[in-house]
RNA sequence: GGGUGAUUAGCUCAGUGGUAGAGCGCUUCGUUCACAUCGAAGAUGUCAGCGGUUCAAAUCCGUUAUCACCCA
């Protein structure tokens, strides 16, 4: 049989992995030989995904990992699933729906639009999970889970432990007091209308205005307003009957509660204790509203006075608190200014008496929208309020008497599902009070138990976890986990398992099921046991658990890996994984964030199609330097691409020449075959010391070079001559091993091409995604073989570079004269001489004497001339010699500078010292050599 | 404002104390029977600036500049 010219990636990986899954190649424990296991989590993507550049990086090392453990007999999983992800599936089939012109959710109600998810889950679910099959990914698809699996709706084949174990995990931690309800302020995200989390919503810098508006102080009381300079002179100094506000959110100025001053601020220091007006609202009922003193305030900014909205914003919210200021809510759970509750004027009066110190109770039903501005979008109500404040004079003026108002960046909160300005809402919600499970999670890491790589994210972990706020786990959605708690007609909570439990826990109760569900990350905190089958106590969840290395992104660190880390600390007491390997992201050529706005984003499966899964896995896998962001482009594929081909053309060579696989590890005698049997030994060390380092590109780069530099470019074109004569056979066996040992190397990097050569080119036992990682180490290197070699492969680069630069037709072949050599030279020569002559182009080697016509070469311990002719240009072989001349006598300068230097000698370690000195010697010789040459070149002239 | 990282060949990047490397690109040559998705030979660097530690600094420390990301 004939190999194909190249690899036929497109149609070979369609087959190969249909082999590998016929095979249960990937099933956990397959090909183990010991009893280690080796367990890899995949962080699991949404149901909703599809396969990103993103995604084939994180998964790609992660193969990588999991297939150099199979090889190695490690009984290996690699867990695979998706998630359910909350908000993202709900928005994906309400789109869906809506583009079908199909009824809303609200229209049919809960439980068939839940059906109605878990129908499109089953129909388009699975995507991902084939994109990753075509990536290569060796997951046990047979144990795929879902972080829904088992939910009460859930159809059958999605039967499974996890809502089981989610709901068991947040009954525990209910009962023991670690999630709680309570009334506070949170992210509140208008288009789903739910709460979200801190760590959803992104902060983005937005063009906005900051408005200044005077607040008048109550029965037209006035005070001397001074002004500063550094210096203490006095800048400004006025009467004024009102105090100073800026703020870039007009329209909650009408749940304002109080105004608040720094304490050591001197200009306000007059009026604190006082009340002042807040200029907008009816006249009639305008509300007056205490100044008072908080650290919060920064004297430095804007006027150094801040109004405080304790139910609309997070900063003000603190201070409310803290003095006991009311919370006064102004919007709806759409964004829009509320229309419920008292009327304005009942709710300012009971707001007034609150601001003279009377503890007026719950303010739930207290609506300070007036009447005209209720119903309006919030941003409509701004623009109301901003005009009515102007009409009314009331705004601060600029020098030629207009509203001043500051055009400036202002930092603004988006959902990042929803891309609408998320508003901080004071809604009731479920919390997880974090700060009672977070010390395990800082400590398993602290004293080394869970390492994180690269280092420089353990500081981030630490700071965040140390720092960390309550954590919001109800969701006001449908599609999820929902929580487990039911309340009676009084309001009392029952939380159970199931409703018989919870109804049993309150006879006689109507119970009612609380109707939010739980934030997604709350069950993919659970991963790692969830998949095992916990809670049950099953084999998998005593073999594989705790796993042991994480693979994942930087941007889910808080979201995830921190949350898991403190959730199965809490429940098993033990840390999920040993190894947090954080890798970059892949950014567009010129490191650019890819993004579908900027259209620079690289889809895998469109480079797979055109170059195979090999070439774009070893691509990414050459760049995964830790702690950088690798920066992908086509050409970057097409080079690794030209990879596949070549190691495909190497082993179609090796069959032309009668070269087989599958044999023993051979003991050749010639020096060629013990010299690339060395280097094989050498480049095994290197890859394994690198994969076990996590230091993945150095691992792609060496076996690159490996393959490439040493095994096609030297060892292939020394084996030509071999073919022929004593050494044919052995030359065959070595050649089949050392192939053999690249296909098995680059088999985790590159597993399509790999295990078709291993099939193509023996009788193999098995697959080689089940071959025998190989083990052996420095015993394999032979060093006169490598002297040797190392030596020959010098002059041909001399003898090449000196044709070349002399201007050698390549096709000549010219006499190679000895001048002179010592006896390992002459050794290396004779025993290499057709090498030598077929890769150099020239004759077999005789003595002589350097003659007219003749360029110089040189190798360690010898000199060679070369006849090319009566047209030799003397003048040329003056300058090539002279030029390296120059340098070698530059660079022995140096050497020699430092020998002499008696503080080097003295302070440097000895193989250091040792190793110049060599240079030196090395480098005297070439001068000594050089400048023979160029005196014999001048007295022939 | 706080934190982290980066700055090395024309481009994209490796390189954690011993006088700088890869891929791509570029120049010249080549239809030698594995491969033109190839081979051979070449050119290209004040390793961002300044200061320090050291026998020795791209590498360690300090500082400045620029860029990126995270957090407020």
């Amino acid at each position: 049989m004939t190999m194909d010219k190249s690899f036929n990636a497109g149609a070979a990986e369609a087959r190969i992995s249909a082999e590998w899954e016929s095979a249960g190649a990937f099933a956990a424990g397959a090909n183990a030989s010991r009893t280690e296991s080796f367990t890899v989590m995949i962080p699991p993507p949404n149901v909703t995904g599809s396969l990103h550049i993103g995604h084939a990086f994180n998964n790609t090392l992660q193969d990588i990992l999991v297939r150099w453990h199979r090889m190695r007999g490690f009984d290996t999983l690699w867990q695979p699933g998706q998630d359910h992800a909350g908000i993202a599936t709900q928005m994906v089939v309400e789109r869906q729906m809506a583009e079908r012109q199909e009824p809303n959710r609200c229209a049919i109600g809960r439980d068939a639009f839940v059906e109605k998810i878990w129908a499109w889950k089953q129909e388009s679910g699975g995507t991902i999970m084939n994109q990753l099959k075509r990536l290569g990914a060796s997951c046990d698809w047979s144990r795929n889970a879902f972080t829904m699996s088992g939910a009460p709706a859930a159809p059958a084949g999605e039967e499974g432990n996890f809502h089981d174990a989610v709901i068991r995990v947040f009954v525990d931690l209910y009962n023991k007091g670690i999630i709680y309800r309570g009334k506070r302020l949170v992210n509140w995200d208008p288009h789903f209308e739910t709460a979200i989390s801190d760590l959803e919503v992104e902060n983005r810098e937005v063009p906005g205005h900051m408005w200044h508006f005077k607040y008048p102080l109550a029965g037209g009381e006035t005070y001397e307003y001074v002004e500063r300079d550094e210096d203490g002179n006095v800048t400004l100094r006025e009467t004024r009957d009102y105090i100073s506000i800026a703020t870039t959110r007009p329209e909650t100025m009408l749940g304002d509660g109080a105004v608040a001053v720094h304490p050591d601020d001197p200009r306000y220091a007059p009026i604190v204790g006082k009340l002042c007006e807040i200029p907008v609202g009816p006249k009639e009922h305008r509300r007056l509203i205490p100044i008072i003193t908080d650290e919060y305030p920064d004297p430095d900014f804007g006027s150094g006075a801040v109004k405080i909205t304790g139910a609309h914003d997070f900063n003000d919210y603190g201070v409310a608190t803290r003095n006991g200021i009311p919370l006064y809510s102004l919007m709806d759970t759409a964004g829009a200014m509320r229309a419920d509750g008292l009327s304005y004027a009942d709710s300012a009066a009971i707001a007034t008496r609150a601001a003279g110190g009377e503890d007026v109770g719950d303010v739930s039903a207290v609506n300070l929208v007036p009447e005209e501005l209720r119903g309006l979008d919030r941003f409509e109500a701004r623009k109301r309020v901003v005009e009515a404040i102007t009409a009314e004079g009331l705004a601060v003026t600029d020098a030629e008497g207009a509203p001043f108002v500051e055009n400036k960046k202002i930092m603004q909160p988006f959902g990042d599902r929803s891309n609408v300005v998320i508003e901080p809402m004071l809604t009731d919600q479920w919390f997880v009070d974090t700060k009672r499970i977070v010390q395990p999670a800082i400590d398993a890491v602290r004293d080394g138990r869970t390492q994180i790589l690269p280092e420089q994210h353990k500081k981030v972990y630490f700071h965040w976890l140390e720092n960390i706020e309550p954590w919001t786990i109800s969701r006001q959605l449908w599609w999820g986990h929902q929580i487990p708690v039911w309340y009676d007609e009084d309001g009392n909570q029952y939380c159970a398992p199931t409703e018989a439990e919870a109804q049993a826990q309150a006879p006689g109760k109507t119970l009612t099921r609380d109707p939010d569900v739980l934030d997604t990350w709350f069950s993919s905190g659970l991963w790692p046991i969830g998949t095992l089958g916990w809670p049950d106590d099953t084999p998998e969840l005593r073999k594989y658990f705790p796993t042991d290395v994480l693979v994942t992104g930087f941007d889910i660190i808080f979201f995830w890996v921190a949350r898991m880390m403190m959730m199965q600390l809490e429940i098993v007491k033990e840390a999920p994984f040993h190894t947090v390997y954080v890798h970059g992201l892949v950014r567009d050529e010129k490191g650019a964030k890819m993004s579908k706005s900027k259209g620079n984003v690289i889809d895998p499966l469109t480079l797979i199609d055109e170059y195979g899964a090999d070439a774009l896995r070893m691509t990414l896998t050459s760049m995964a330097a830790m702690g950088r962001d690798p920066k992908l482009g086509p050409r970057h594929v097409e080079a690794f691409r030209n990879f596949v081909t070549k190691i495909w053309n190497a082993s179609r060579f090796a069959e032309m020449n009668q070269v087989r696989g599958g044999g023993p590890r051979p003991a050749p005698r010639h020096t060629v075959n013990r010299w690339i049997i060395g280097e094989t030994a050498r480049i095994r060390m290197a890859t394994d010391e690198a994969l076990s380092t996590y230091r993945f590109n150095d691992a792609a780069n060496g076996l690159y070079a490996f393959v490439w530099g040493k095994v096609c470019d030297w060892y292939v074109e020394f084996s030509k001559p071999l073919f022929d004569g004593e050494f044919a056979q052995e030359t065959r066996e070595t050649m089949g091993w050392v192939l053999d040992q690249c296909y098995l190397m680059l088999h985790p990097v590159m597993p399509f091409v790999t295990e078709e050569l291993w099939s193509l080119t023996g009788d193999r036992a098995g697959l080689l995604a089940h071959g025998n990682w190989p083990e052996y180490g420095a015993e394999l290197i032979d060093a006169d073989a490598d002297r040797e070699i190392n030596w020959v492969i010098s002059l041909i680069e001399e003898i090449r570079s000196a044709r070349a630069q002399m201007g050698v037709p390549a096709g000549a072949r010219l006499d190679l004269i000895v001048t002179e050599a010592d006896k390992p030279s002459r050794d290396a020569l004779s025993a290499n001489a057709p090498l030598i002559g077929r890769l150099a182009r020239v004759n077999p080697p005789q003595d002589g004497t350097a003659g007219k016509g003749m360029i110089s070469v040189a190798a360690q311990g010898a000199s060679f001339a070369l006849p090319i002719g009566d047209v030799i240009d003397a003048e040329a072989e003056t300058a090539r010699l002279q030029k390296s001349l120059t340098k070698a006598e530059k660079d022995a300068d140096g050497l020699r500078k430092r020998l002499d230097n008696p503080k080097f000698v003295q302070n440097a370690e000895p193989e250091v010292i040792e190793e110049t000195r060599g240079k030196l010697t090395a480098l005297d010789d070439d001068t000594t050599r050089l400048r023979t040459a160029l005196a014999q070149l001048e007295a022939m002239r």
